[in-house]
DNA sequence: CGATTTACATGATGGCCATCATATTTCTTG
DNA sequence: CAAGAAATATGATGGCCATCATGTAAATCG
């Protein structure tokens, strides 16, 4: 059957959307075609109208996903022009991140699997770090460019360590403890 | 062709080793159970005289390499008494590390996918974790007991987070900068 | 040394999965 | 409104994988 080219539109962006999903929360091997059509409401035969196959849509959503973080980073930056890194380590340290992944970070949720890989979706994850080095450098203290360039690498590491670590722990205090000593570490003077 | 008693206890040995590898490198879900015996020499028949299922497997593999890990950090520690948070950093801050996965830390490498799973093989690996926050608690810096816990989930963290980020990226020079200029943050004082 | 056990090899089996072929139904366009 | 185009559904197909069944040869034990 059918549907119209609007409708079309519609499905195509909800099956990028549902595999974002599904992908963080399963990994790209632990979800299959039929999976994310029956999750779009659909049925498996119709992905390859839209997509070329299962690796080009793993392309299209790691772009998606990394512009996503971007610019919610940026989001949250120019929206606390006085404290900008208070605001972006409030938002990235949080439980929401540990206990939903699939609408979370997809760097905390995938980049171990992507590391393994070659190609472009690698590729895609690699440039897209190197961008929030670049951001976090704009917003991280420091007296020296260099400086604030190295202390914009460690605060990714340690924010993206204590979110993965915090998501492997199944005691709840523990967990807890990764994020909030985390989160104080990172920026004691202004705490939420 | 039946093996002797003390080649079928070899053979077990080896199958456990090499899966070890082939896990970290790529993956639970990325090996099969005849890539594993082939690796150790064998034919995919053989594996359930040896094992239940390839899910008993990872879980005897999961064990043995967070034994393996807490062995190392306590030989580290014990064979540097005078700067014992110095020896650890410098073993685990490594070019090594992110260049050889499959002999590396299971956490960097399999934490991830773990933290998907429910059942036996992720309280394996949270207990591991655990555990390596209380041996480092014993040595990072801190006045009260209270603040060296908090110091260990940090350190943690960061370290993990390090090495898994500088495995992500292609730019070698940005890797380098993810692992040194953590190393040097985690202990200033005492550099390699 | 013979009988039996047993570790491994070979070769199914059934399930899952990515991809494709074809049919069906609805939209689009003139 | 009719004819063609096109999006989706249904239903293969072939490959891979975990697991199992059976055969075979060597080790163990009496």
């Amino acid at each position: 059957m059918r549907v119209s080219r609007e409708k079309f539109a519609e499905n195509r962006e909800r099956i990028l959307s549902v595999a974002g999903v599904l992908f963080r929360e399963n990994g790209f091997d632990g979800v299959g075609v039929a999976d994310i059509m029956k999750a779009a409401g659909l049925t498996h035969g119709g992905f390859y109208g839209h997509f070329g196959s299962k690796d080009d849509l793993a392309l299209e959503v790691s772009r998606k996903l990394i512009d996503k973080v971007e610019i919610r980073w940026k989001e949250h930056i120019a929206e606390s022009p006085d404290r900008p890194l208070a605001a972006l380590l409030d938002h990235y340290i949080h439980w929401r991140t540990v206990d939903d992944p699939g609408g979370s970070c997809v760097f905390a949720t995938l980049i171990q699997e992507v590391s393994r890989s070659r190609g472009a979706v690698r590729a895609v994850f690699s440039d897209g770090l190197s961008v929030l080095v670049d951001t976090l450098a704009d917003i991280v203290p420091g007296e020296t460019e260099e400086e604030r360039r190295a202390n914009a690498t460690t605060t990714l590491s340690s924010m993206m360590g204590a979110v993965i670590l915090a998501r492997a722990v199944e005691d709840r205090a523990l967990a807890e403890q990764f994020l909030v000593t985390m989160r104080r570490q990172l920026d004691p003077e202004s705490q939420a």
